[in-house]
DNA sequence: AAGGTTCCTTGATTTATATCAAAAACAGCC
DNA sequence: GGCTGTTTTTGATATAAATCAAGGAACCTT
């Protein structure tokens, strides 16, 4: 599959005319990386962005004393390191590839030269900007204003939707931790409060089971607090 | 003084050839708010921006028990309220005066015919949001890895770099722990801390002497601890 | 299947911060 | 300049979550 291939699905590049495709596929070259490997660091010079259209990247924070807090996962098809091409400057966190991934990447010059005689293009990529603001703020408004067991409870009820109350965990409960703003103890002891409280029931390392919706979403909201 | 005036020193109206300001006046009206008042509501249908001519304006999410955190503190020059004009749909926080204000409105559908039609707006607009993601990404660095302590003096540092070590709190101390993350009788057992520590000293209710800028820094990085 | 490695869980303890309550300091205002 | 309401501070206590330590389960490799 070539890069014009990979360019159709990507929410970033959806309703622009097949020229400008072109031109987008032009500028852009593929890069593969390995599981666990370093795609940028926290203070690098950003020289463009990625596209990813395979696998999944982790963008996270580390504190002083190691502590990693995971702002986002993506996956396929999804864009990252986006924000230096408009501030210039450095990537403000790391990120690390979480499975084998292959991304195309777009230089920063070439980028915004497109993205200056394209008007939708620069509609979509401030649609996209804003939808991450969305994000941040909700998570702001998480980590400052909920304890961890409602955001636990909103991450799950996010995932259940998709799969009627089945939850196929996509990250490992050590990432979900980092993701929830808490460590593994932490994550592990308010699962098993859920199940004792008959919230959820525990299947294996990766899956689980909503069982009262209405409880979680209480939780969620700040209405209910655990035991 | 008239729209067209107030749209000069504005970061986000930089550079835009005369025709261009000329039309953006055009589109946008003048609003005035009252010291206390209300501007929007989280979840409100937003059907345009501003742009804060006079006074300042306080951007928060409320919890379930009514504790409030802030995400901005936005003073005159500074867009607010951009988010759902590229995302559609609602307002995704509170914006509340913390003084009589005066802004300038934009509605939606012309502004972002403007920005279809104008590359160089597009680009401010596209550097203004993603220098708000960055912002946002090291708020929740600070919140998720940094104690309040870490989270006042990078707060300190920073108001401290303009007014030589004089800081001028632009907040009241209660607003300024709503915008830590936290409550105003810990905010004020942290201060009394740091100058027992010899780290500052406070005057008055609004302002403080930063008297070891290196030992603040050591905070804020996460390398010392107080007491 | 055995071994090792990573991941997850459980327990005991500590710590930072929130909560509740009340006193003290400050600021605006007739 | 003294009064009133707001803001800030201080104290005693409660609590959520981190830390330290160790045991168990799951997973992968050969």
């Amino acid at each position: 599959m070539g890069q014009r291939d990979r360019l159709g699905g990507i929410y970033l590049f959806a309703g622009l005319p097949e020229d400008q495709i072109r031109d987008l596929s032009g500028i852009s070259s593929l890069r593969t990386f390995k599981k666990g490997s370093l795609i940028f660091s926290e203070g690098e010079l950003a020289t463009g962005f990625y596209v990813l259209s395979r696998g999944k990247v982790k963008i996270y924070k580390l504190s002083a004393e190691g502590r990693e807090f995971i702002l986002h996962i993506f996956a396929s098809g999804e864009p990252f390191g986006e924000v230096p091409v408009f501030t210039g400057g450095n990537y403000p966190a790391y990120a690390e590839a979480l499975s084998d991934c292959e991304a195309l990447y777009f230089p920063r010059a070439e980028f915004v030269r497109l993205i200056s005689g394209n008007p939708s293009l620069a509609l979509n990529m401030l649609a996209l900007l804003s939808r991450r603001l969305k994000n941040f703020s909700a998570l702001l408004e998480d980590l400052s204003l909920k304890e961890v067991p409602g955001r636990l409870a909103a991450y799950l009820l996010l995932s259940g939707k998709k799969n009627r109350q089945q939850v196929e965990l996509d990250v490992s409960k050590n990432q979900l931790a980092g993701l929830l703003g808490t460590i593994p103890e932490t994550l592990s002891r308010i699962l098993t409060k859920l199940a004792r409280a008959g919230l959820i029931k525990q299947i294996n390392n990766r899956t689980l089971v909503i069982l009262d919706e209405e409880g979680l979403a209480e939780l969620a909201g700040g209405v209910r607090r655990l035991e």
